[in-house]
RNA sequence: GGGCCCGUAGCUCAGCCAGGAUAGAGCGCCGGCCUGCGGAGCCGGAGGUCCCGGGUUCAAAUCCCGGCGGGCCCGCCA
């Protein structure tokens, strides 16, 4: 593959090998990556395109004779590479001036040859590597939350398959524990389960679960306050002034579909135990003693999938193995991880139910530093079942991961999962620590992502409040139809459609994975598909411009042709023959990283550049056949690194817009 | 009460883990230019106590300690 000479000689890579050779011929041990990263681009009034500090890495020779010596040979060495036109040391520092045309030619070997793989540099360590994502509960739709998570999710398998790992994607369905069982309760107070046609079935399914969790939560609250009201007191009233709120999201529940409110309301205060009615579906569910409760359940469950998988299909997101947590309990793998905990010497009764505490781990330094767990904190007992033999949650999770990493033969697994389940991660981990499963403990990692706002906008899922996915998706392509109706008003009408969807969708996914995964992110739709700059729309232009001036010239490439010395003429050909070199480089890192921003950060960089330099150094005008070559094989990179950029992104690729 | 994450220009964000030159982009703002390979154009400018206070270091946005502000978590929920 052509694409690892690129690899080889990416500045930092470049300029990294040589300061590392030359520093361990004079014993100076230091770390290859953290010299490799010292490289930075500067300023081109600094005398060169990339640079590093020196200094820092000769801190321990103290003759000044023998840090010029090694200086000058580091220059030396640097100088003999074809890459490099000048290298020098200045205030510190030696920064490298790049031999562009020699640069050109080996970027442009590459792209010629590796094309639609160019850039994807493969590791030289594949892994085996499980990607759980999204894993919505099925009991109400997705929302911009579980989009981020999708979008990271497919994001992150797709560029880990292009980095040459074996990756595999599943979807965790919960249909078992507490949720469900309150979907089901309220499917079953309706009498009959008969979803309406005109409504997507998942919308629908949402909006029974939210008034019926309230509706429960209501009576119960209810009786709450009945009891605390001879008491009084603080406690009474917050009870008091949370029923009151309880109350109002009622009524804006009820305003959605009055008919099905009512006949809920109606049939849930019939029931003189409602807890008890969701905690019997519960139990006939997991010991699958109610064939009856069994057969609706999965149906529910089955039809809200339908409805996810419409959703991920927009999306351009595709799942591979789809896991039921009922079936862990029913194969009695989660039994099994139960009899595992009682004989361990972690098992122990908390408040009367089976447990395993967790805290005794804490003090192995080898489980405290590759787990990074917080220093003077106590991780509390991990409950494992409920009294009445139930499973909860986080055990049958502990069951699942074991089936991940057993199933795929994984070397990894990746949970993208929100961050505010932290604590359980890694309860998980520590589980699997304690009942021997260490490789499967210390090789799963929590891809933890913060919540997604809309400005003001506040989202429950158990009280109805969301923007659905779908919805947003609408109002994106909705707003991409009225730019492209705008900007091409004489294309037939469904092409612009098509162009619309294209654009919408890329614009959500783009914007998704644009800021890093531990920091909230606020979705600002306008933002989303400002076309100007930092979108996937300005990706998407970009790449159409680029596409169509190479299908205006009409011609294959006439790479044999080209005049690499047109390189150096022209600051933007400098710029972009250097930033196409670092393609491989920022992709590597990405993937190595999982930090799928750093191919957005990189990709809108390059686009700026290239919408800059077109206009102003004419293609297909130019004269001289030589430049000509040039300046097209240039086109085609900045094309080729748009496209293989916007596959691993799921940015749908467009010729026109 | 404890833990985790975040805090950088008016706004949205890079940079922080792996300390180094004058802290970078984009939006917005101000001032100019422009008839284009698809105007979704170009050039210039202003704008910063890198949340605050200590410490380590020749050197701190970056590391350490102590605060402040925001979010999340600490359930026989998921």
């Amino acid at each position: 593959m052509h694409t690892e000479k690129v690899y080889d000689v990416s500045p930092p890579k470049l300029i990294g090998r040589t300061v590392h050779a030359v520093l361990t011929s004079y014993n100076i041990d230091v770390d290859p990556l953290v010299v490799e990263r010292s490289v930075s681009e500067i300023p081109r009034s600094y005398g060169g395109d990339y640079g590093i500090p020196i200094m820092r890495f000769l801190r321990q020779v103290k003759d000044s004779q023998e840090k010029n010596k090694i200086v000058n040979e580091i220059i030396e060495r640097l100088k003999s590479e074809p890459t490099v036109r000048n290298a020098v040391f200045v205030r510190g520092y030696i920064n490298v001036d790049l031999d562009v045309s020699s640069l050109a030619k080996i970027v442009f070997e590459a792209v010629r040859h590796d094309g639609k793989e160019y850039g994807y540099v493969k590791t030289s360590r594949p892994q085996r590597i499980v990607v759980e994502h999204t894993s919505a509960n099925p009991v109400h739709p997705l929302h911009i939350g579980h989009a981020r998570n999708m979008s990271l999710g497919d994001t992150l398998a797709k560029l880990l398959r292009a980095r040459g790992h074996k990756v595999q994607t599943r979807y965790y369905i919960n249909d078992a524990g507490r949720q469900m069982a309150v979907l089901v309760y309220g499917i079953k107070m309706l009498g009959s389960y008969s979803p309406p046609k005109n409504v997507k079935i998942d919308h629908w399914l949402g909006l029974v679960y939210a008034i019926t969790h309230t509706l429960v939560d209501v009576l119960t609250l209810k009786k709450e306050v009945e009891r605390l009201r001879e008491k009084g007191g603080e406690e009474y009233r917050e009870k008091l002034s949370e029923l009151d709120k309880l109350m109002a999201v009622l009524a804006r529940l009820r305003e959605r579909d009055p008919a099905l409110f009512d006949k809920l309301a109606q049939a849930i205060s019939s029931d003189p135990n409602p807890e008890e009615s969701i905690a019997e579906i519960m139990r006939k569910y997991e010991f699958r003693t109610d064939e009856e409760i069994v057969k609706l359940t999965r149906r529910i469950v089955e039809d809200c999938l339908k409805g996810f998988k419409e959703t991920m299909r927009r999306m351009g997101v595709d799942v591979e193995v789809w896991d039921w947590e009922s079936d862990l309990i029913w194969s009695s793998m989660v039994a099994k991880i139960l009899e595992e905990a009682r004989k361990s010497p972690y098992f122990t009764i908390h408040k009367g139910a089976p447990a395993l505490n967790l805290a005794s781990l804490q003090e192995d330094p080898e489980i405290a530093e590759k787990l990074e767990l917080p220093k003077s904190f106590k991780i509390p007992s991990l409950i494992l079942a409920r009294s009445d033999g139930t499973t909860l949650y986080t055990t049958r999770d502990i069951a699942y991961t074991i089936k991940k990493f057993r199933e795929f033969k994984a070397d990894k697994v990746i949970n993208v999962i929100a961050a505010e389940q932290r604590l359980e991660q890694l309860q998980v981990r520590l589980a699997l620590i304690a009942l021997g499963y260490k490789h499967e403990g210390f090789n799963l990692i929590h891809y933890a992502y913060e919540m997604v706002s809309i400005p003001g906008m506040s989202m429950s899922g158990r009280r109805g409040e969301y923007i659905t996915l779908d919805e947003l998706i609408e109002a994106a392509i909705k707003r991409a139809r009225e730019e492209v109706d705008k900007r091409q008003p004489d294309l037939p009408e469904d092409e612009r459609q098509k162009i619309a969807e294209a654009v919408g969708i890329g614009a959500v996914r783009y914007s998704l994975v644009s800021v890093a995964a531990q920091k909230p992110l606020t979705f600002n739709l306008e933002e989303a598909l400002n076309f100007e700059r930092n979108s996937a729309p300005y990706i998407q232009y970009t790449y159409a411009r680029a596409h169509n001036i190479l299908a205006k010239y009409g011609k294959p490439i006439p790479w044999d042709q080209i005049d690499y010395s047109a390189a150096e003429e022209n600051e933007l050909r400098r710029t972009l023959v250097i930033q196409a070199s670092m393609f491989p480089y920022i992709f590597a890192k990405a993937a190595d990283e999982l930090k799928p921003e750093l191919l957005v950060a990189y990709i809108n960089r390059l686009a700026d550049v290239f919408n800059k330099w077109y206009p102003q150094d004419h293609v297909i005008r130019e004269p001289d056949e030589g430049k000509r070559a040039f300046k097209l094989a240039l086109t085609k990179t900045v094309e080729t690194i748009l496209e293989n950029t916007m596959r691993i992104l799921g940015i749908p690729v467009l010729e026109r817009l």
